[in-house]
DNA sequence: CAATAATCGCAACATTGTTGCATTTATTTG
DNA sequence: CAAATAAATGCAACAATGTTGCGATTATTG
């Protein structure tokens, strides 16, 4: 029940200056573990029977461990976020690869992204949301 | 009641072999009158008071405008589709950019994207999806 | 104008996410 | 270690966006 990044998940955590609640820490763990940027709903699903959490504790430990940048949040067009571990602390200014198929979705973490768009005058630039949609290997 | 572009707005739906009814005429004559990518919400205000449509009557056009490539859909990250008019039948594969203050969408048109990203190898490149986000003119 | 297939509107439901508030708990302090 | 306390949790209720089924209405065709 407690996977290899468990130790992990509680340091990044307590550096932050939060509460190494059970909770956190699992959901950190998971998304840690995982290679692909997941929904709620499949974080709920990973979290061992024994320790479910309601919803909306769900939600708030995402948004806190987002605000402390250990994880981030992706948008997507089924109007369901999906959620990756952060392993560097650097900037999320990356691009994501979902499949049309199966809905998986990647960090496309090399993917080089401009900073200087073309906007209108008298626009400021702040970032990027950049998805790549396609089918992946095993939808191929 | 009737602006500028029920004209037009007909013209193109019985081109697409569709009935020229009141809602979808009305739907696409505020898209084209429109600068932005609109909401749902934002339609139904625009709708002359006699004319208000039930909600899943205005999903259900604006799913059949899509389709017929009349006017397409913007991902957007508050778990609402903006909707905007194709002016020509052009491929969609432009960039948008929303202000992250007072929550516009607009359409790149001119941005140029590239087609080649870099994929894990086995993976099928089909669209993109690029939101630049900032701050418009107004919010600055 | 009648026939008919497409469209509409209502009711009910589904999903995702949020808010308020009382309860529980991790951490700190003595 | 026990008490204090601020942070985190869980429940109930709500909000926003979107979908489904189905009977009623309507645009179009002949």
């Amino acid at each position: 029940m407690h996977n290899q990044f468990h130790h992990t998940a509680e340091d990044m955590i307590r550096h932050n200056g939060g509460r190494a609640t059970a909770g956190r820490i699992g959901i950190l763990a998971i998304l840690l573990a995982e290679q692909h940027a997941i929904t709620h709903r499949e974080i709920e699903q990973r979290l061992p029977q024994e320790q479910q959490l309601d919803r909306v504790t769900l939600y708030r430990a995402l948004e806190w461990l987002a605000e402390k940048n250990l994880i981030h949040k992706v948008t997507s067009d089924d109007r369901a976020w999906r959620y990756h571990a952060n392993r560097d602390v650097q900037s999320h200014q990356h691009a994501h690869f979902k499949c049309t198929c199966c809905a998986q979705v990647i960090c496309l973490d090399k993917l080089p992204v401009e900073r200087n768009w073309p906007l209108p005058a008298g626009y400021r630039f702040q970032e990027i949301e950049l998805t790549v949609k396609g089918l992946c290997a095993n939808c191929c």
